[in-house]
DNA sequence: ATGTCGTGGACGCCACGA
């Protein structure tokens, strides 16, 4: 969202469009007392929020339910304080995760480290609920870019973060609990889900898939459809992330 | 690619994070 509050329009505009059951959101930088949820209820949609105001902060959306709330995770490391990155609610019988990797800034940085420290807490998270749950969807921004075709040319990430050995290890890792990272059809142009706001990076087709949908087996084999929607990146005040959509066949 | 955003705190700008 890169701030939800400075989005609403092009959200609202959105989810009149579109109508997703459900969406996660990442980097709201929203508290939860400052969430839009009037606005949202009269587009017919619940909201569960975790954040804290300045930095951060992820929800889900609903309009078909929303149960079983869970803010954070055990195990969840903070740098040093505890940082609202992830919630999970079961919306009609889907557990839904909406999750917000830390950046990592660069390869030298105490940020990486935290960054790969914050992923395995969360396979081991996720390794859990996996053991109690049919129908899990972990969504969001996961600030790395899984396989060398996910950013724009490869050499130019040489010695950058998003694309290290390790944090790619780190997906491998979740991917090896038995979920899918879904292959969004990009609608027009190349499937990236971000482009720095910075140097005419959209507009020169230089972006990176870093925003990822990793479905378990029972979601994994509905999938009727997943694309990203590029025209959201374009246009007035727009996010720096595109959305990506994934369309289940009933169960 | 380092060219733009958004935030809060203290002011019409800066520091920070991405």
């Amino acid at each position: 969202m890169n701030s939800l509050a400075a989005r609403m329009p092009r959200v609202s505009e959105w989810l009149t469009r579109v109508r997703p059951d459900v969406l996660c959101v990442q980097e709201t930088k929203l508290s939860d007392a400052a969430f839009p949820l009037a606005e949202l209820e009269q587009l017919g949609y619940a909201a569960a929020t975790h954040g804290d105001g300045r930095y951060n902060g992820v929800a889900i959306l609903s309009r078909v339910g929303l149960e079983r709330v869970d803010r954070g995770f055990a195990g969840e490391p903070g740098f040093p304080e505890l940082e609202r990155r992830a919630i999970a609610a079961t919306c009609a019988g889907v557990r839904v995760w909406s999750i917000y990797a830390p950046n990592g800034r660069s390869l030298e940085s105490p940020h990486l480290v935290y960054k790969l420290a914050w992923l395995r807490a969360l396979r081991a998270a996720l390794e859990h609920e996996l053991a109690i749950t049919d129908g899990l969807a972990v969504c969001g921004d996961f600030n790395v870019a899984p396989n060398e075709e996910d950013v724009w040319d490869p050499a130019a990430f040489a010695g950058s973060t998003h694309v290290s050995p390790a944090e790619r290890e780190a997906i491998s890792e979740l991917l090896g609990l038995g979920l899918t990272d879904v292959q969004p059809r990009a609608l027009k142009g190349a499937p990236f889900t971000y482009w720095d706001y910075r140097a005419g990076m959209f507009h020169r087709g230089c972006g990176m898939r870093i925003d990822l949908m990793l479905l378990d087996r029972a979601l994994a084999s509905r999938v009727q459809d997943a694309y990203i929607d590029r025209d959201a990146r374009k246009g007035a005040k727009p996010s720096d992330h595109a959305p990506v959509v994934v369309e289940l066949k009933p169960a």
